[in-house]
DNA sequence: GACTCCTTGTAGCAATTGCTACATGGTATC
DNA sequence: GATACCATGTAGCAATTGCTACAAGGAGTC
């Protein structure tokens, strides 16, 4: 691997934490550059343009993310749909994730914008979440699968979304509420 | 009224319009002004600065929006949880309101990054719905109502934020399955 | 008519944006 | 040792950002 092959990697890594921690609120290039402990001259030297530069720091964020999903509820057996999402709420509210969820919301905003790259990136991610839900979903034949997984995802967003816009703790009396709205 | 306060009034409607319509992409200070109508040397003389500015267009959208809400399910007869969540998914994933949702996860999403004025009006509009399904819920004496508004809120949230990541027509498939997974 | 205030335009500034031109020191290959 | 390519720094550019200084027309008041 060449000298800037792996200076991109270490971008990357250092970047997708910064992401983390801050979300999209400092990425200009300079900004970039600074979180990554490079000049912004050599950020596009390891990257074509900006947008490549979020390209692969998200895609790098987002497999991330992928493997926690995976780890934290394993595929092997299918749950009922209200089992799921408590099972996901549960997970993506607590403090680990909320970042990732954070970011998430973030993301989806600058796509409804047209920033890129984030559009390309919502589609993938969505694909990814969607196919989470769909290998652990256990419906009855004949059900609206799509639908239903996008419902579990919706649920799973909106819950991000308004633990983003409070200041004090009612994200787990949220989701202890919603687990009492799902039909068992 | 003098020729200044019009003008704003006048502005704020346009701008109205063009938030609903294009959501947080174009609100520099000049393509403000050219979707107002005006110069951007008077959208400054309206207004003290580009914070005011979209502080007073969004409390124009806001109240609109609450006046919405309140039409289509009107607060005289309190529905159990199940009922106001599909009867307010069926109304904010219309087509008519799908722009106050769209915008309202991009104000989110600013609020989140820190973005002057965008918290405060969070904060404002989060109450805001809060107090209109307090008005609207029937729950049983000792449940938890702030935070069962509080899911409820983030499931027609999360239905809107989902619905801006999909190209196709999930909407109503994802309203109707999300409707098969709340408890009656 | 002089004075003052409301309204509006022209011009521009300092900062930040994404990105590029150019030079230069290496290191590897022949 | 010459050549070529990799890696990195300095400097800067054109566009956009939020905002301001200044002038000037117009309307009303004394």
């Amino acid at each position: 691997m060449s000298i800037r092959d792996a200076q991109r990697e270490a971008v990357i890594e250092r970047l997708a934490g910064h992401l983390l921690a801050h979300g999209l609120a400092r990425t200009s290039l300079r900004q970039l550059a600074q979180a990554a402990g490079v000049s912004d001259r050599m950020l596009l030297y390891y990257f074509a343009d900006k947008a490549e530069v979020l390209a692969a720091v998200m895609a790098r964020v987002a497999g991330e993310l992928s493997i926690r999903l995976a780890e934290a509820i394993p595929d092997g057996a299918p749950l009922k749909p209200a089992e799921l999402v408590r099972r996901a709420a549960a997970f993506t509210t607590g403090p680990e994730m909320r970042r990732f969820m954070r970011l998430w919301v973030e993301v989806v905003a600058a796509a409804a914008r047209g920033e890129a790259p984030f559009p390309a990136i919502v589609t993938q991610v969505m694909a990814g979440f969607r196919h989470w839900v769909d290998a652990r979903l256990d419906l009855p034949e004949g059900a609206d699968r799509e639908g239903t997984a996008a419902a579990i995802i919706a649920v799973i967003d909106g819950l991000a979304l308004v633990d983003i816009c409070s200041e004090d703790e009612i994200a787990p009396r949220m989701a202890a509420a919603l687990s009492g709205l799902l039909a068992d």
